[in-house]
DNA sequence: CATAACCTTTACGTAAACGGCAAGGATGCG
DNA sequence: CGCATCCTTGCCGTTTACGTAAAGGTTATG
């Protein structure tokens, strides 16, 4: 997550939930769910209550989208990887109003831990993945030892159709 | 899958559903959801219908219980990663009772393809992650920067209370 | 300011992945 | 063979992660 911008580059336009989704290949449903769930907020609402996201909305929608699909985690696993957004919000409100640099730095500090957090996550899910890859590989030199075994003991045989494998 | 094993060992003692459940940790529902899913059948049934497992059924619900708990996999995903079930069974009929290596050799030929798109998913889904990877670790030096920012612009000012970042 | 296009909340519907229960048959042991 | 224990096939219930429609405000545009 980018919160902890420089105090939300004012030059970003907000959009509406209906663009949002477009950019991020969510559709609008999925995103008032996921801000029920507590995953994300809204930058902003709009005078007549339209949600309203900046670019590090957009940034977490993605994030969020990419745990899910890419790395297959749930959305409660992903709430826990993104940790209580009610603090996140005010967090951001803090930095935001704050000119104390050790205030300052001690929110970044928390921040980079909880980045640090999800990348070991991150990396514990590679690490089971490289596990399942290996014993299937496992199964691979088994399979190849058995045909080896068929090659030895067998293929001096005679046999008449062309032999299909490599 | 260990399917195409020395014609299925013929040592392995046959469990029924509550000893695999203990074995795999899985429950016995989920073992016969999945059966009902297509992911696995059963190696026999007893003589009043009870569902007998042997070792190469195990290694199969061990993979799938890997696939969906570590990998993230949907049970549909899953699904096609096995690839149909009933070609695995009559493959499995088919190897017992085969005798020419030609055709032996094929069944594993195949089998090998099987586990090599296996090999091939996981080391997406292994690609993808470490995007993600990578990704944070982006965030990670985007906040370092920005700290990197604050100590140089504002360290030198006075603050009262001891520092607490590193 | 009229109106299309977008938004809001509320609420019911659904597919996936099981949990749990009921009614009845199968096994194993003394 | 009697009985506890395990198994079978339904079948309904639940949670997760949304889809979808309803009823009614909001915005942008001509």
């Amino acid at each position: 997550m980018s919160h902890l911008d420089v105090p939300a580059a004012p030059d970003t336009p907000l959009l509406r939930i209906q663009e949002v989704a477009a950019d991020t290949g969510l559709t609008s449903r999925t995103i008032r769910y996921y801000e029920e769930l507590g995953l994300l907020k809204p930058a902003a609402r709009s005078e007549g209550s339209y949600r309203l996201f900046d670019a590090d909305d957009l940034d977490r929608l993605r994030f969020i989208k990419g745990l899910r699909d890419d790395a297959g985690f749930s959305l409660a696993e992903i709430g826990q990887l993104l940790e209580d957004e009610v603090a996140r919000t005010s967090t951001r409100e803090r930095f935001r109003t704050t000119a104390d640099p050790d205030e300052r730095r001690a929110l970044i500090d928390d921040a980079l831990a909880r980045v640090d957090r999800q990348v070991a996550t991150l990396r514990a899910k590679i690490g089971r993945l490289k596990g399942m890859v290996a014993e299937a590989e496992g199964r691979r030199r088994h399979l190849e030892t058995h045909l080896a075994e068929i090659d030895a003991g067998l293929e001096p045989a005679a046999h008449q159709h062309e032999g299909r494998g490599r």
